[in-house]
DNA sequence: GTGGTCTAGACCACA
DNA sequence: GTGGTCTAGACCACG
């Protein structure tokens, strides 16, 4: 996978963010075994504790399973899976409203900016 | 205006994008006085310096204008002010397409979500 | 406090739990300041980074409170702290009856036991 | 018998108490013959290396005797059994009480808990 | 001076 | 080879 990381913010923070974002729209199915921490971290440019701490976080989500000496694995728990891609695609939704919020638009105005950002995009993609 | 400030990240940073959106939507008018650092500071319930490093961080964005001994007021310049207004609002709006991007949605569902989430919100507020 | 380690098990989790322990019956206050990483590993000699790891797992169950710069606190929730302690008991307890059944040991055997093991105790303290 | 195991502990240590407590408490008579080291481990669901090294742990404490090629037994030594299954008694007794302490508990407010668990626990097995 | 983060490097238990 | 832990030491943002 891709990782993007700036600096200006805790790593493994972002890694954790990534990895959610990853694997809760599809990119490690279900039960499908990860890469080792050393691999990850190597990967990703980064040193393996901070790896580590993000994986970690992902198992407190409820998101991978650590099989002490086997390696982690995703959980088998689509459902989960599901409601966590359903969580972070709500949060941001609600984060950006809120943060538009405050510039005082108005509905149409946001739509109409929206329809056009999202046109563009589309556009830039397929054409 | 309203402070919301979250204790996990840097408070001058908070204050900085608050301030820019709030002065940027017409909060204070171009050329009005502001209140003084310390009263601003304890309007928000944070310390000075804090207060103090936000404001110099405005000013170097060219929205605001130290004077001396007059205290600090709003530039005069309408144009920048809009176009800060705009430039907050692209951003805002790129960044929340590219987090939305990772979890794979297609156009038309993301309109959807988008649709739904502002009509509850308009709902919320207006009725 | 007084700190016991044993090295065969992870440091941060016995620090974890008898610094819930002590915090959770009273050894320090609720809302009282609590020394910071540095001292406190110092005086339990470890690594700050352990005792960090230790008080980050303490705030996950909210029992105490990180002000970004000004240390760390013992929340004010004193409903928190009891239910705190509560559920430590009921832990125990529970864990201690699942490790005593094992043993097919018969319920007044069990109270005859306690009772003398518990008077041998209290004697040896009080006298 | 059964095996309660927690992935996130040394796996033979676990099976080395549960052992113990199984063979001291009569689970298998004074020199009775075990079952294999691939039996018993795939009974457990752990790696044969795994219970093997469980097994020889045993063997250190006199529990159980290896027969060059005739298996495993348990010791004929009753007094052996029987003082090992005192051994465990006396030294959970005292750890639960050690780990209660900290709690700073009054004699006859465990007293109560106790009895109130133990009555809890008859009741929910017994009726 | 406070907490937070990161790295490098080492060691361990486990299977 | 896997994850887990620990240390030492450094740097940073904050107030």
């Amino acid at each position: 996978m891709e990782w993007k990381i700036d600096d200006r913010f805790p790593i493994w923070s972002q890694l954790t963010e990534q990895l959610e974002a990853y694997i809760s729209s599809g990119g490690f199915k279900p039960g499908e075994k990860l890469p080792s921490v050393r691999d990850f971290a190597s990967e990703a440019g980064v040193n393996p504790n901070t790896m580590q701490r993000a994986l970690s976080e992902l198992e407190g989500r409820g998101l991978i399973v650590t099989n002490r000496t086997a390696g982690r694995t995703v959980t088998e728990d689509a459902e989960r899976i599901k409601s966590v891609r359903q969580g972070i695609l709500r949060r941001r939704i609600e984060d950006f409203l809120d943060s538009i919020e405050e510039l005082g638009i108005k509905d149409n105005e946001l739509e109409s900016l929206l329809r056009k950002a999202i046109s563009e995009r589309s556009g830039g993609t397929v054409v």
